[in-house]
DNA sequence: TCTGGGGTCCTAGGACCC
DNA sequence: TCTGGGGTCCTAGGACCC
């Protein structure tokens, strides 16, 4: 493959990263489905009364309506808009469509999620890079778009960088295509707002605007220093590049997964524990049936919860090996949830895995692998860095010499119960057994 | 009827190890 | 025995993206 030209800051010399991004994709996909909806309001989202905009229509756009905007908000300033759950199996069988277009032309495609993919042109088939050249395959992709989705249309970017292709997709939406010629990229830059930036959010748009700087050109007058002390050190680096349009990102063909979750929002408050734990229990059996199915393990479990009031915990606890036993991630999960004060309600419940592996569990514990813990004086200390050696969870499966297999019901913090649910008394009985010596041999569960 | 669901990446602090 | 420093792993939370 070519390799593309670049300057001395590694940034290319030639529009040759293209940017597609499906307009008002899946308000689009239904319209297309549903002619009695073509040239009317569309809103796809949550329909529920926690619900938001996912996506709306450019009719609905109209009337103010927009992503990320509370349905209820959405039915008030558009009352006669169809307002939908969506179907998501429709949404990927399109995207799989143009992504299988996009890879004919070049194998080097990056998908950012169904609507929106990278394109790197220098492994396309293309006598130069011309802004001639790229504009006229720009043209021809956005017809193809267009036949093989059966009507859905797509803007296009094309520029020297990542940052530049998505800036330039999103300039003359929708339907758009916009190539930026080399050089000219600063120029464009300048005089627009800081949030064009991918990754200057709200929070970050907040704290340049008290030094003064909404702008690039503004931005551009800050030092690096300045920037990491007020944003980090990875974000201030990175924005103090991106403001100069130096970004050397490459396109990345298949990106692997690294986590996967379930979560719900639901319609009232739950404060019931066992009821939140049912719905905890339900959400781990589709992670479980989701890792299965990618033939995926994972080795951190966490769980969502999010309050009444809107603020949220996280939770999370990490496996000394990978597992895709949905009833030990159950377990593990509701674990996780005891320790945490429900009582004032919960709005939002999920369920993850992460640290996932390429493989799937059989059966690891054999006992050698588990190396015994060293035990000294020091009691709760002891304990507590035997349950990290073993690496206990609560939750986790254990394997007990003497007495079978079992799984922990609590441990951590200097906590010193664990209970075992033992193969032994017959399934679900619960045994408890209190370690409160540091001498791990004492560890065994009391008469059935 | 304020504020979804699926992700990614980063930070900061503590534990632990060498 | 005391004093570190650096690297890695883990956890919780936050910002951000579509």
């Amino acid at each position: 493959m070519r390799q593309p030209a670049c300057d001395d800051h590694g940034v290319r010399t030639e529009p040759t990263i293209l940017h597609v991004d499906l307009d008002a994709f899946y308000a689009s996909v239904e319209q297309r489905d549903k002619p009695s909806l073509r040239g009317k309001p569309v809103v796809v989202g949550g329909v529920g009364g926690r619900g938001v905009v996912a996506t709306a229509s450019y009719e609905a756009r109209a009337f103010g309506v927009h992503s990320a905007m509370p349905t209820a908000e959405a039915r008030r300033r558009c009352p006669n808009a169809a307002f939908l759950a969506g179907r998501f199996h429709a949404y990927r069988d399109t995207s799989r469509v143009v992504m299988d277009l996009l890879r004919s032309i070049s194998p080097l495609v990056e998908p950012l999620s169904l609507d929106e993919a990278f394109v790197d042109l220098v492994a396309a088939d293309l006598p130069d890079h011309s802004v001639a050249t790229v504009s006229g395959l720009a043209r021809d992709l956005k017809r193809r778009v267009e036949n093989v989705t059966g009507g859905v249309h797509g803007s296009v970017g094309i520029g020297s960088s990542k940052l530049i292709a998505k800036i330039a997709s999103d300039l003359d939406k929708p339907d758009g295509l916009v190539v930026v010629a080399p050089g000219m990229e600063r120029d464009l830059l300048r005089p627009m707002q800081v949030t064009v930036i991918p990754g200057v959010g709200p929070a970050t748009a907040e704290r340049l605007r008290r030094v003064g700087v909404h702008t690039v050109e503004e931005l551009e007058q800050l030092t690096v220093d300045e920037l990491v002390r007020m944003l980090g050190r990875a974000h201030g680096t990175g924005l103090f590049a991106l403001a100069r349009a130096e970004d050397d990102r490459e396109v990345h063909p298949e990106r692997e997964a690294k986590s996967i979750s379930v979560e719900d929002t639901y319609d009232t408050d739950h404060a019931d524990k066992r009821l939140l734990e049912a719905l905890l229990e339900r959400q781990a059996g589709k992670v479980t049936e989701r890792l299965r199915k990618a033939r995926l393990s994972g080795r951190t479990v966490s769980i969502k919860v999010r309050l009444h009031d809107f603020s949220t915990l996280s939770r999370s606890a990490t496996l000394p090996e990978p597992s895709d036993d949905g009833r030990q991630i159950a377990r593990i999960a509701k674990a996780l949830l005891a320790d945490l004060d429900t009582s004032g309600g919960v709005r939002l419940l999920g369920v993850g895995v992460s640290g996932l592996a390429d493989w799937i569990q059989e059966d690891l514990f054999a006992d050698d692998e588990v190396p015994e813990p060293e035990i000294d004086a020091d009691t709760d200390a002891a304990i507590a860095a035997a349950q990290r050696r073993r690496g206990w969870v609560p939750g986790m499966d254990v394997e007990h010499t003497e007495h079978g297999r079992g799984w922990v019901w609590g441990a951590g913090r200097g906590v010193v119960t664990v209970r075992f649910e033992t193969a032994e008394t017959g399934p679900g009985r619960v045994l408890s057994l209190a370690v409160d010596d540091p001498d791990l041999s004492a560890f065994r569960p009391p008469e059935a």
